[in-house]
DNA sequence: TGTACATCAGTGAACGCGCGTTCACTGATGTAC
DNA sequence: TGTACATCAGTGAACGCGCGTTCACTGATGTAC
């Protein structure tokens, strides 16, 4: 990445990454088309060489954020991809994780701060390829006994919910610290995923 | 409540009472101090004499959305105390009508716009309230056989992860349709909650 | 009952700020000859 | 290889707007006598 004086080369994906610097110090409150810029670099209107508006940016944002989390987890789980129950909650764990790194991140991509998201076809696509990576190991989980039989779909959605409902109410701070002094974040939330696979044979 | 001229009565009631307006008509981004006070029929700068600033009065508008939110899961809970399964059930799903009720209150309520949520402690009282609602119906459902033994509060955060995450990703439109095209969303939402009770005798 | 006065709640003008967006421009780059 | 020119990406000034907050003020209310 050479440092050009006019012509940036990649300022498309300069000012995503300016994006996530900008989240995780200012939070989603934060978030403006002439931070990102700043962030990046380069004068407030020249984003509008490559986003037609602020949602634009937002959406491509989001997208990137898809991209990382389907990235992340996809790789966690062709680690485990013998043992389905491991591979779940690994998946998840990594899940929880990944918000945690940066919880604006995770909030931009889940907080409806994208208003219309029918308009960005990227965005709908990668979102949905996530939900079938989790579709794909709740049915591993089933073939060997680990989640009930049933529609998959409809219980990736049951198990997906517990699990970012879990983070959600972590980010927010509602989950009250008491839970956390017996034991650790993970043994908490291992216990509360547990609720929902059967009994180890 | 009789219209006076210039001494209003309970501003601070109206105020909150306003919030709620803007929120379901304009939703959370829409949310200024200005357009409280203009929807209360009250100029800009008289909110000021009841609340120190914005996130006061976010603070207030919120803690009243969690007394809603009580009022309503303990009047639900109370019609079912003799079944603690449909005692669970009911609350859920009024949980979730709740919030498909006034998308943005709930946003408001969870979304992190209250940001220094403990320098409130009415909220934080309110939402610890609701939390032990939740426990309580989990004793009643593990007394009986509906939920799984094991320590009460882990478990309540663990149904009510189940059931804030299928509602949050219900309404950021994360959930495809096409799930419902074969059930109605009742019935998909107690597929989801399934997975967490044992199956009747 | 009537008047004087302190208290309180709401007014309206003003402040400075950061925002998204537009526009005429200009510097850099690549291509045709 | 060198020059002319079209294209493209980024600049910087300007726009109007709504925002949170402050401040000197004023109208209404309640109390003391």
């Amino acid at each position: 990445m050479t440092k050009k004086n006019y012509h940036h080369g990649d300022l498309k994906n300069a000012l995503i990454q300016a994006g996530w610097k900008i989240l995780a110090r200012e939070g989603v409150g934060g978030l403006s088309l002439r931070k990102v810029a700043q962030e990046a670099g380069v004068s407030h209107a020249a984003p509008y060489a490559h986003f037609a508006d602020k949602q634009a940016l937002i959406a491509a944002i989001s997208t990137d954020g898809f991209s990382q989390l389907y990235e992340r987890l996809s790789q966690v789980a062709a680690q485990h991809q013998s043992q389905p129950r491991e591979q779940l909650i690994e998946t998840a764990w990594a899940y929880l994780q990944f918000a945690q790194a940066n919880p604006d991140r995770f909030k931009l991509m889940f907080s409806g701060v994208l208003e219309k998201e029918k308009d960005y076809p990227e965005f709908v696509e990668i979102s949905y390829r996530n939900l079938g990576l989790i579709v794909s190991i709740v049915e591993a989980c089933q073939a060997v006994g680990v989640l009930r039989p049933g529609p998959a779909e409809a219980i990736a959605i049951s198990v997906w919910s517990l699990v970012h409902g879990f983070v959600l109410l972590l980010l927010e701070g509602q989950i009250p610290h008491t839970l956390f002094e017996k034991t650790s974040l993970r043994e908490a939330f291992l216990v509360s995923l547990a609720q929902v696979l059967l009994p180890e044979p």
